[in-house]
DNA sequence: CAGCGTGTTGAGGA
DNA sequence: TTCCTCAACACGCT
């Protein structure tokens, strides 16, 4: 489940390899992975450019092409990159691979078959989807825009947390961390938090991605950096699939409940409601 | 074998 | 219209 730091994770160690790289060739073995054209078109644009850089806008990772496109992919649940040392190494769920200049091949993976891929002109990407509806990262707004945004909803507050469209970059792991961190219980309807609990939220969120970003990332469930290295945030949980377990600021038992349809993990005490 | 979990979208209800 | 909920997507794991 790759959130923001796993994301920024990958894009970091794939900059290293694939920066001016040319790509030869595209093979695509899922078609509704291409989310906004057709396979055929897909591979023309992007066969015999060269990778110029490597970015990520929130979960987004964006691949600007020298013929102007731009590739924007999102790894959804579990969708992976892998780089192989050559082309006869491709499995079964590497549905999009690339074939570079140097012999080495990208592989897009993704068993479950959610990822996708998305291209568009550079001048125009960011304004057609997805990226259209991104909203701001925990980074990149403050506490009196974000309580102005979201102060009137009767949504819960980790509903309103995981939208994207309202401030991106958080995933069901972190912010079950956030609100255990900032001691509010998750299911309060948004309109009954105030604006220093946003402000504790936006802390929050910063200091454990921050942190989260400089171990790699966590490693729950199937997530990898590409070929199977792992990151090392998974120790410093809190409360995310610690249910049972003795909350570390006040020894009572971290419970689990649904929000949202989402697994919640809080402490009763801390995170009263 | 049935149901859960996971991010996002989009259909449909209030 | 706007706000909100929930099914659907696909498949490995419990």
């Amino acid at each position: 489940m790759p959130e923001l730091p796993e994301v920024v994770s990958v894009v970091r160690e794939l900059n290293k390899s694939l920066i001016g790289q040319e790509i030869i060739s595209v093979d695509v073995n899922l078609d509704k992975m291409i989310k906004n054209t057709s396979k055929e078109n897909f591979i023309k644009r992007v066969s015999k450019t060269k990778i110029i850089n490597i970015t990520n806008i929130a979960k987004h990772i964006i691949f600007e092409l020298s013929n102007n496109e731009v590739m924007i992919f999102h790894l959804r649940l579990e969708g992976k990159f892998k780089i192989y040392s050559n082309i006869n190494l491709v499995e079964k769920h590497d549905y999009v691979t690339f074939t570079l200049g140097n012999g080495k091949v990208i592989a897009f993976y993704d068993h479950r078959k959610f990822a996708t891929i998305h291209i568009w002109e550079k001048s125009v990407y960011l304004d057609k989807p997805p990226l259209s509806s991104v909203g701001p990262t925990p980074f990149d707004i403050d506490g009196d825009s974000l309580f102005k945004k979201i102060h009137k909803k009767a949504t819960p507050i980790k509903t309103v947390l995981l939208d994207q469209t309202i401030i991106s970059g958080l995933g069901n792991i972190y912010v079950n961390e956030v609100l255990w961190e900032s001691k509010i219980n998750p299911a309060r309807p948004t309109k009954l938090v105030t604006i220093e609990e946003i402000n504790k939220i936006l802390l929050s969120s910063r200091r454990i991605l921050d942190l989260a970003i400089s171990m790699g990332g966590s490693t729950i469930s199937t997530f990898t950096i590409l070929n199977e290295s792992e990151g090392g945030y998974q120790k410093h949980l809190k409360v995310h699939l610690r249910k049972g377990l003795e909350c570390e600021s006040c020894k009572n038992k971290i419970e689990k409940m649904v929000v949202g349809g989402r697994g919640t993990y809080f402490c009763p005490v801390c995170q009263k409601y």
